[in-house]
RNA sequence: GUGGGUGUCGUCAAGUGGUUAAGACCCAGGGUUGUGGCUCCUGUAUUCGAGAGUUCGAAUCUCUCCAUCCACCCCA
């Protein structure tokens, strides 16, 4: 027990990390070229503010979220997603005060209570992108094609972009009565899961995967066909903003947000290369949740990125992912004094900038090669008292084997070519 | 929360009731005292996820638990 990393969570080992340094580099670079700033809001919350903010009734809430007590008695939550904590920083920030539209990016954990399986995990990692003040649906294209060029600059493929509407709450309630009452002389032939989500989430009834409930669904009045005037022609702009991004996307009336802010844009890019959870990127627009959580009434829209999903899907179609850098120099050294020279060098040629190892395990010059050798690096230089005498190194090329003696002072330059 | 698969050394993996649990890779040390990647030698599981049971005898059979993977659900 002591020695087993909770159920569902994984470390991020040092031949990982690089890959993770990687796509956090890229992210922050194109958010960077889209005018974003970061925020970094903290890692848990009132669980209030989830309860508000995702929803009372949704499963995320209900029944997967880290919930515990402070001392002081307070109900805490571990944050299980990374709007809700961005909306409580802009509203209790006031940065509703300040430039619209408030445009912020933020890379976090998030937790999750759910069986863990391929792509899902209980502590996995996010980035995110949220936009505020903006009703236009220019913004939505824009938070979208941030998402498709991030992907693309980290070379994901494979990868495809689907897009809906979910309404404003007046349509969706309209729509959702009318989907009701095409259900419900079916209702008894409906899976156990579908019965549930009659009342619950009916919406989600259209996209199961059970072939009955499948062929009932495949009549069922459809969301696009619902929406209001605005919400309809707000899904004509969002259509004609992607083109005119040049982005490429498919409608898909089946994409239904698991969170209850969402309103009228709703998108997910999703991968078939990864297993089930194929996911890798879900957003949309959440007109009222700013002013829900009592804020001035403030648009928004946003998206979160998986990034441990990402990282499989990259892995799975053979995009590049960095490998741990080579080690510049490697010095050996041979006696007490060369010991004392060799801590010297090393110190000096890091202060210039180079990745340096010595073996602070002291093996004899085979064992210090042999290491050598397995972190990877380009030169060794060897110190003994032959050098020492000559007041210089031997530096050994590790790929051709080449060897000879140089000065300390030329050893960055020989070594940077 | 519900299904199903799997659990033998760090990793892959043989073994399926009978005395000492293959092998490969990795790792560590060494091949006489200053040189890696190749090669050679040596070493590393009183123990088969844990516990209980059946049996003269179990890694091999039974039960319980645990872990892990995959799927449902849900979502990133």
């Amino acid at each position: 027990m002591l020695t087993k990393a909770p159920k569902g969570t994984k470390d991020i080992l040092p031949e990982a990390s690089p890959k993770w340094r990687y796509v956090e580099e890229k992210f922050r670079e194109v958010c960077r070229r889209y005018g974003l700033e970061e925020i970094r809001t903290p890692i848990f919350e009132h669980t209030e503010l989830f309860q508000r903010g995702v929803g009372d009734t949704t499963d995320i809430v209900q029944k997967e979220m880290y919930i515990f007590e402070d001392h002081a008695g307070r109900s805490i939550s571990l944050k299980p997603e990374g709007t809700a904590g961005v909306v409580r920083s802009y509203i209790e920030n006031k940065i509703y005060a300040g430039t619209k539209p408030a445009k912020v990016y933020y890379e976090t954990p998030c937790f999750r209570y759910e069986r863990p399986q391929a792509g899902r995990l209980r502590e996995f990692h996010q980035f995110g992108v949220e936009v505020f003040g903006a009703s236009s649906m220019m913004a939505d294209a824009e938070v979208i094609t941030l998402a498709m060029d991030f992907l693309k600059s980290v070379g994901v493929g494979g990868l495809e972009l689907r897009i809906n509407s979910i309404g404003c709450p007046e349509c969706r309630s309209n729509y959702r009565k009318a989907l009701q009452d095409y259900l419900r002389p079916h209702f008894d032939e409906l899976c156990e899961d579908c019965k549930g989500r009659f009342e619950r989430n009916p919406m989600r009834i259209i996209d199961c995967k059970v072939p009955r409930c499948g062929e009932i669904a495949k009549d069922a009045p459809r969301m696009l066909d619902y929406l209001c005037e605005d919400c309809s022609s707000s899904f004509e702009e969002l259509k004609s903003n992607l083109k005119a991004s040049g982005v490429e996307f498919t409608v898909d009336p089946g994409i239904v947000r698991g969170l209850d802010y969402y309103t009228k844009t709703a998108f997910e890019i999703v991968t078939n290369t990864i297993g089930a959870q194929g996911t890798v990127c879900g957003g949309g627009r959440y007109d009222n949740l700013v002013e829900e959580l009592d804020g001035p009434a403030t648009p928004g829209i946003g998206f979160g990125l998986g990034i441990e999903r990402l990282l499989i899907v990259m892995e799975a179609t053979g995009a590049y992912l960095p490998d741990a850098e080579k080690t510049d120099v490697f010095i050996a050294f041979i006696g007490d004094a060369a010991k004392a020279e060799a801590q010297k060098l090393a110190r000096k040629l890091r202060n210039e900038g180079l990745r340096v190892m010595l073996d602070v395990a002291e093996r004899n010059v085979k064992g210090q090669f042999k290491y050598s050798d397995r972190v990877n690096s380009r030169f060794t230089a060897t110190i003994g008292d032959d050098e020492l005498a000559s007041g210089c190194v031997s530096l050994k090329n590790m790929e051709t084997g080449e060897q000879k003696l140089v000065s300390e002072v030329d050893i960055p330059s020989v070594v940077r070519g």
